[in-house]
RNA sequence: GCGGGUGUAGCUCAGCGGUUUAGAGCGCCGGCCUGUCACGCCGGAGGCCGCGGGUUCAAAUCCCGUCAUCCGCGCCA
C-alpha cells in the first residue's frame, strides 16, 4: 500500500469545510484518551486540528502516542457550540477519523515538544543533540520561516537593484590577519592548507575588477574564535560590493534595502515590531562622546556627559589629578537612582570595576540643591548646579562618574548606561532603532604589537583629505568606513576600498606589512588592481543578527537550524570527530602531542 | 587564557548551616473514564545526586580537582 497523501493541511480547516472527506498527514501533538472517546491534536507545519476517534473502531489506538507520524482519513465536522475551542485556529471544527495509518511510530521523547513553557528551560545541548525534534516546535518553525522570508526578500531586492549573486569558494586561502582561520589540509602537498573564508572580502573585490559592478551573495563565513550569545563559528552575511560608488551610494542602497525588507517581513508575519524608520547618523567621534562606544543603543537617551572642566580645579584629588594627567571625568545619569541604597550603589561600583573603572563617584540629587553621595562633600552648590546643567539631572536622579583616560571611562560608562537603561526599563521592545556610525578611524594603535593595525581591514580607503596625516599623525586619519547598528548591536560593517596601488602601498607601509608579506598574502589582488581597477565599496549585513532582531531572540542559536554549542562542538553530528589512520596517512599528518 | 552561574528521575526543578527510605510537577507503564482540548481519577516503575579525590562516625549537602554546559571578559582585521 502506497502513502496515503494529504488532501488538506491541518491548519486550514474551518467551519466551511464541514462535511468534507479529508486525508491529513502529520504528527500526534497531544493525545487525550477519555475511554469512551479519544481526541488527538494532529500537527503539521500549518497548525493543529483536533481528531476524534471512536475507541470501539480502533482497538490499537494506544499506538498513537506523542509525535507518532500519521496519515488520517476522516470527515470534517463543525463542533457543537459548547465544545468549540476559541484558543485554537481550527477550534470550530474537528475531524471524525474513519481510518489511520501509522507512518512512523515514535519512541518516548527526550523532552516534551507540546509544552512551550517548559521548553524554554530545556538544556541547550540536549535541544541541539535532538535538533530534528526541537525544530518540530511551531515556534522554531516560525523562526526558520522568518529567516527564509528575510533571505528571499533580500535576494529579490538586490536583483531588482541590478545586483547579481555570485558564489565564491568555501575552500580558499588563509589570511592570518584578523580572526583565526579554519584550516583544511591539502592532500597532494602535505604541509599546505586551504582555509575557510572569514568573509568573501577578496573575492568580491576581484569581482569588481572583473566588471561585475554590482555583486551580492548570501555568504557563509567562518571564524575560529570563541563564541558569544550572538556569535557562532559559522554564520551568514549578505555580502555586497558595488563599483563606481562613493560612501553615500552604499549607505543609501543598504538603508533602503534593510528598511524595505525588514518592514515587509514584519508585515508578512505580523511581528511585534514598529516599522523601521530612517536611520540616524552619527560619526564615530560623536558616538564615542555621547554613548562611549561605536554601537550605541538609541532606544533611550541617557547620553554621557563630560565634567572634566567642572572638576579641573576640584578639591577632590582623584578628579583633579585625573584631569591634570590628561584624563577625563565623564558620567551618566541614573534616572530615579537617588533612592538606591548604599548596597545597591556599591553593586553599581562593582559593575563599573569589572570593566576597568578604578572607582565610581556618585552624586545623588535628593532635591533641587540637596546632594548626597560619595563626592558630595567636594561639590559646592554652584558645582551642583553646573553638574545638573551638564547632565540634565533632575531631583531624584543619581549621577555616576568615572575619572580615567578617555577610552576606559567611555568603556565603563557605555556598559553602565546599558545597565541603567535595562534597570529603568527604557527599551521599547517594539522598536528596531537603526543608525549609521560613519567616519571610523583608519587605524588604531596596537600597544601589544607596537604597531598600527587597521580598524576595519587593510583595504579600507582613507578619507582623501586626511591623507596629510599619514606620516605625522596616523591615528587622526578617518576612513570611508561605516557600520549599521541596531539597538546596540553591530548589524553590518563596510567601507569604500582602496583601488589605487600607490595608496595601498602607503597603507601597507603604515601597517608595517613589508613587500614580501604583501606579495605572499595579497599579491594576487594587488596585481588585479593594476589592470584598471574601478573605485568600489561594499558592506556586509549579518543575516543571523537581523533574524534575531526580528524574532526577539537573545541567542543566535535560536535562528540557526543546526548550530554548534559554545566550544564549537556539534552534539547532533558529533563533530569534530577523529578520523581513521588512513586519512591521517593520506594527508601526510601526524599528531605532535 | 580568565571570571561567574548551572549540573539531583526521561524533562523542569526542590532538597545543599552533614544524619533513618533523596522529593515534587510533567512524562512513562498498568487500570478506570463518552466531549476533552495542559482531560480527570487510582496504582506503579524509574536515581553511580556529572566524574575523581579529600574531611567526617556519617556527604547530594563541606573542601580540592576535573569534565560538560550557559553567560560574560580577552579575542572576533
Amino acid at each position: 500500500m502506497g502513502l496515503l497523501q494529504r488532501t488538506k493541511v491541518c491548519g486550514e480547516l474551518r467551519s466551511c469545510n464541514a462535511g468534507d472527506e479529508v486525508v491529513l498527514n502529520g504528527w500526534a501533538h497531544r493525545v487525550r484518551d477519555l475511554g469512551g472517546v479519544m481526541f488527538v491534536d494532529l500537527r503539521d507545519r500549518s497548525g493543529l486540528v483536533q481528531l476524534v476517534l471512536d475507541p470501539s473502531a480502533f482497538p490499537n489506538r494506544a499506538e498513537i502516542r506523542s509525535e507518532t507520524c500519521l496519515a488520517v482519513t476522516g470527515k470534517v465536522r463543525e463542533r457543537a457550540e459548547e465544545t468549540k475551542n476559541p484558543k485554537m485556529e481550527t477550534g470550530d471544527v474537528e475531524v471524525v477519523v474513519t481510518g489511520y495509518t501509522v507512518l512512523g511510530p515514535s519512541k518516548t521523547l527526550p523532552f516534551p515538544l507540546n509544552d512551550e513553557d517548559q521548553m524554554v528551560n530545556v538544556n541547550e545541548d540536549l535541544r541541539i543533540k535532538y535538533r530534528y525534534l526541537d525544530l518540530r516546535r511551531p515556534s522554531m518553525y516560525r523562526r526558520l520561516a522568518i529567516r527564509s522570508s528575510l533571505i528571499n526578500r533580500i535576494r529579490r531586492h538586490m536583483e531588482e537593484q541590478g545586483f547579481i549573486e555570485v558564489e565564491t569558494p568555501i575552500i580558499t586561502k588563509s589570511t592570518p590577519e584578523g580572526a583565526r582561520d579554519y584550516l583544511v589540509p591539502y592532500r597532494l602537498e602535505p604541509g599546505k592548507f586551504y582555509a575557510l573564508p572569514q568573509s568573501p572580502q577578496q573575492y568580491k573585490q576581484l569581482l569588481m575588477v572583473a566588471g561585475i559592478e554590482r555583486y551580492f551573495q548570501i555568504a557563509k563565513c567562518f571564524r575560529d574564535e570563541s563564541q558569544r550569545a550572538d556569535r557562532q563559528p559559522e554564520f551568514t552575511q549578505l555580502d555586497l560590493e558595488m563599483s563606481f560608488v562613493v560612501q553615500e551610494d552604499v549607505l543609501q542602497l543598504t538603508e533602503g534595502m534593510l528598511r524595505d525588507v525588514l518592514n515587509a517581513v514584519i508585515g508578512q508575519f505580523g511581528l511585534d515590531k514598529d516599522p523601521v524608520e530612517t536611520f540616524e547618523r552619527l560619526t564615530f567621534d560623536e558616538s564615542m562622546h555621547l554613548y562611549g562606544c561605536d554601537k550605541p543603543d538609541l532606544r533611550f537617551g541617557l547620553q554621557l556627559f563630560d565634567a572634566s572642566d567642572a572638576f579641573a580645579d576640584s578639591e577632590f584629588g582623584v578628579f583633579r589629578n585625573a584631569v591634570e594627567s590628561g584624563g577625563v571625568i565623564r558620567g551618566v545619569r541614573y534616572p530615579g537612582g537617588a533612592g538606591l541604597s548604599r548596597k545597591e550603589v556599591g553593586q553599581l561600583e562593582e559593575f563599573a570595576r569589572e570593566f576597568g573603572a578604578k572607582g565610581l563617584a556618585t552624586l545623588a540629587f535628593e532635591s533641587e540643591n540637596d546632594v548626597k553621595g560619595s563626592i558630595a562633600k567636594f561639590v559646592s552648590a554652584d558645582k551642583a548646579a553646573e553638574l545638573r546643567k551638564l547632565s540634565g539631572a533632575e531631583p531624584g536622579d543619581l549621577l555616576c562618574m568615572v575619572a580615567d583616560d578617555y577610552a576606559t571611562a567611555n568603556n565603563v560608562l557605555y556598559r553602565l548606561r546599558l545597565e541603567i537603561g535595562e534597570r529603568c526599563g527604557l527599551r521599547n521592545p517594539r522598536e528596531l532603532k537603526f543608525c549609521w556610525v560613519v567616519d571610523f578611524p583608519l587605524v588604531e594603535w596596537d600597544a601589544e604589537a607596537g604597531r598600527w593595525s587597521p580598524t576595519h581591514h587593510p583595504f579600507t580607503s582613507p578619507k582623501e583629505e586626511d591623507l596629510v596625516y599619514l606620516d605625522s599623525d596616523p591615528g587622526r586619519i578617518r576612513a570611508d568606513c561605516y557600520d549599521v547598528v541596531c539597538n546596540g548591536t553591530e548589524m553590518a560593517s563596510g567601507s569604500i576600498r582602496i583601488h589605487r596601488t600607490d595608496i595601498q602601498a602607503r597603507i601597507f607601509k603604515l601597517l608595517g606589512i613589508d613587500e614580501k608579506t604583501q606579495q605572499d598574502r595579497f599579491g594576487h589582488i594587488l596585481e588585479a588592481f593594476s589592470f584598471g581597477a574601478p573605485p568600489h565599496g561594499g558592506i556586509a549585513p549579518g543575516i543571523d543578527r537581523l533574524a534575531m532582531a526580528l524574532t526577539d531572540t537573545e541567542n543566535i542559536r535560536e535562528v540557526i537550524a543546526f548550530p554548534k554549542v559554545g566550544n564549537g562542538y556539534d552534539p547532533l553530528m558529533d563533530a569534530p570527530s577523529t578520523v581513521d589512520a588512513q586519512q591521517w596517512a593520506e594527508l601526510g599528518l601526524r599528531l605532535s602531542k
